[in-house]
DNA sequence: CTGAAAGCGCTTACAG
DNA sequence: CTGAAAGCGCTTACAG
C-alpha cells in the first residue's frame, strides 16, 4: 500500500478532517472516483452506474458532505440564490411571501435574499440590475406592484435573469406568472354583502397603479350585479391602499345622504380607517355599517369589531413561485383550493338595519 | 507592439466585454498592473502607490467593474453573506429588523440572506449550524429570543461565525452585543400612567423565556414607585406577547374588584387584546381603563382608541446591528436620541375617572 | 459510464 | 510598492 492509496484508516467521518468540511476531493478519494463523477452525483447525472453512485452517495451521507454553494456558483457562473424584490408598505404580506418562498426552497441549496426596492426612485432599475448582476442571482421572485413593471419585465429579459411575477392578472407567460385570484376573493365580499340584505353599498379602491385595484373592484361588482345590487358610482372612492386613505374616503362616504349601509374596502388597512371613522362618529358596526376588508392580515383580528375580511393564501403563493422559479412545481403541488382566497366572516358585517 | 501587448484599442468600457462582465483580469490589463495589485486595490491595502492606485481606480469607474462576491467568498472562504436568525411571531418587527440591517450593509457588497427558524424544534441548533456553514456566513444578526440562548452563542463561538446578540440586557461582550432599552422605554409609560393619577395599575408581562418580559416589568415597576405607585401583585399577569393571551389576562385583571383604571400590556398585540376585552364588556377607553403597550407597530394606531405606546427603534437597532457586525460603527453613527424608545401619547390613556 | 485538464474570478502566501 | 505561482471547491468541455 503506497502512502498517497488510501487514507481511510484515518477518521474521516463526519467531523473527522481536522475541522475542516470535506470537500469533493475528499469524497472522490474516499469512494475512489475522479472529482467528476461525485460532480455527477451532486448534479443528479443520469450517466453514473448505480453501484458507483450508491457508493458515493455513501461517503457523501457518512462524512455530511455539502458542496460549497459559493464554488459551485463560481464554477456555474450563477449563484444559489433567490431574489425577493418588493415594493410593500405591508409588513405582513412581505413576511408571508418570504415565509413561501422559503417553503419552496427548503432543502435545495438555494437562499434567500431580499431586496426591498422604491419604485419612484429614479434609480430604480439600476439598483435591480446592479443587485441581480453582481450577485448572479439563479432567479427572483417579483411582488405587486414591481411584478406589474413591464420596464423591469424587460430589464430581467434582457440580462437572462429568469424570474416569476406574482400579480393578480397574466401579464407574462404561464412559466413566469404566479396569479392570484384577487377577483374571486372580492366576489366572495360582494355575495356576503348581498346575501345580508345591503343595496346601498360603498366600495374604496386601492390605487389605480395597482393591478389588484381593479381586479378587486371587477370582481366585487360583478358579485353585486349578479345578486341584483348596483354598485352605485357616487359610493365609489379611490383610496391609495394606506390607513390614512381609508379614513379619508370613509369620512366621505359616511357623509352621503343616504349613507352606505355597508363599505367593502380594497384591503384590511383602509377596512381599519373605515372602522376608525365608524365608531369615531359614534356608528356602531355592523348595526349601523357593515365593513368588509381584504387581505386577513393580523390587524384584521384586532379590530373591533373583529373585521370580516377576505384572506389571501400569500405563503402558498410565495411557494408556488419559488417552485415555479426553480422548475420544480411538480414536486409538492398545492391543492387547488389552497391558492384561492376564501372569505373570513367575523363580526363587522351583518344584515343592514332597514 | 505584440498582438498580445495591449487591447485597449478595443472598446471596452462599460458594456464593451462582448456581454461579459470586466473581471480582474481586464481591469489589470487595462491598468497594466498584476491582477494582484487590483486585488489590493479592492481590497483597500495601503500597499499601493497613489498613482498606482488612481490609474486603477479610473479604471474601475471606467469599466463599472465589481468584483465577484462568489469569487472573492471562495477565495476568503467566507461570503459576503449576513444571515438573520429569528424565531419572532411579528411580522413588522422581523420587516423593520430587516430594514434595518440593509441600511447597514448599503452599499458595503454584502447581502442579508433570511433565517426564520423554530427554537422548539429538535433541530434548531443544527438547522442553524448547517446554514451557516453550508454558506459560509460572514456573520449573523440575532435577535430576541434567539439571541438569548446561550447555546447559540456557543455554537457561533465554536465555529467561529461572528455574530452580534440584539438583546434587551448586556448578555455578552460589548462588541457582540446591540442592548435595547426596553426597561427606559417601560419606565416613561409607568412615568405616563402616574402622572395621569393612577393608583390601581395592572401589568400583563411576556412570558418569563423573553428577558424584554423581566426589562419592561422592572422599568415600569420602578417609574410607579419612583411615583409613589405600587404595583400590586394581585394586578399582574403574565401573558405570552400574544394576542390571545391579552385577552385572557385582561379578562381576568378587568374582573378584579376593584379592576384596576389601567393596564400596561407588555406589547402592542397584548395591548389589542385588552382594549378588545374592554369594548367587548362595554367599557370606554380611556374613561373606564387606560390601556398603554409597547413597539408601537401599525396595530397601534389602527386600534379604537388609537394606543398609546412606547416606540422601540428597531430599524435603527439593526442597522447598528449591521455596523457593528462589519467592524464599521464609526461610519454612520447613530445619534443616541436614535436609539432610545420614546412615549407615543394617543388616545387609550387619560386620567382616572376618580 | 468515467476521468484528466483547464477554468470560473478571486486571494493567500512567498518573493523581490 | 509590485508580481508570478498556487489554490479556494467546484464545473465545463473534451476524450476515451
Amino acid at each position: 500500500m503506497t502512502s498517497s492509496s488510501s487514507s481511510d484508516d484515518h477518521d474521516e467521518t463526519e467531523g473527522g478532517f481536522a475541522g475542516r468540511r470535506p470537500t469533493i476531493n475528499d469524497i472522490a478519494r474516499l469512494a475512489r472516483v475522479s472529482k467528476k463523477t461525485v460532480s455527477r452525483v451532486i448534479n443528479r447525472s443520469p450517466f453514473v452506474k448505480e453501484e458507483t453512485r450508491a457508493r458515493i452517495e455513501a461517503v457523501i451521507a457518512e462524512t455530511g458532505y455539502a458542496p460549497d454553494p459559493q464554488a459551485r456558483g463560481l464554477a456555474f457562473r450563477r449563484s444559489f440564490l433567490i431574489g425577493l424584490i418588493y415594493d410593500n408598505p405591508t409588513p405582513q404580506y412581505v413576511v408571508n411571501m418570504q415565509l413561501g418562498i422559503l417553503d419552496g426552497i427548503k432543502d435545495t441549496g438555494f437562499e434567500l435574499v431580499v431586496h426591498p426596492c422604491d419604485r419612484s426612485s429614479p434609480s430604480f432599475l439600476a439598483d435591480i440590475r446592479g443587485f441581480i448582476e453582481r450577485q448572479r442571482l439563479a432567479g427572483v421572485v417579483l411582488t405587486p406592484s414591481v411584478s406589474e413593471d413591464e420596464r423591469v419585465a424587460e430589464l430581467l429579459a434582457e440580462i437572462e435573469c429568469d424570474y416569476i411575477r406574482i400579480a393578480s392578472v397574466e401579464l407574462d407567460a404561464p412559466d413566469r406568472m404566479i396569479v392570484s385570484h384577487d377577483r374571486q376573493g372580492a366576489a366572495a365580499a360582494g355575495r356576503h354583502l348581498a346575501e345580508l340584505g345591503h343595496k346601498r353599498v360603498g366600495f374604496i379602491s386601492g390605487p389605480p397603479t395597482f393591478r389588484s385595484s381593479h381586479e378587486r373592484r371587477a370582481g366585487f361588482e360583478d358579485a353585486l350585479a349578479a345578486a341584483g345590487v348596483k354598485l352605485d358610482p357616487k359610493y365609489i372612492r379611490e383610496g391609495a391602499y394606506t390607513f390614512e386613505s381609508g379614513i379619508a374616503c370613509a369620512e366621505q362616504l359616511l357623509a352621503l345622504d343616504p349613507p352606505p349601509t355597508a363599505i367593502f374596502a380594497g384591503n384590511d388597512e383602509m377596512a381599519a380607517g373605515v372602522l376608525q371613522v365608524a365608531l369615531r362618529s359614534g356608528l356602531r358596526a355592523p348595526e349601523d355599517i357593515s365593513v368588509v376588508g381584504f387581505d386577513d392580515f393580523q390587524i384584521a383580528s384586532r379590530l373591533w369589531p373583529p373585521l370580516t375580511t377576505v384572506r389571501a393564501p400569500t405563503r402558498v403563493t410565495g411557494r408556488l413561485a419559488a417552485l415555479k422559479l426553480l422548475g420544480a412545481q411538480d414536486e409538492a403541488p398545492a391543492r387547488p383550493e389552497e391558492t384561492l382566497p376564501v372569505l373570513v366572516v367575523r363580526q363587522s358585517s351583518g344584515p343592514p338595519r332597514r
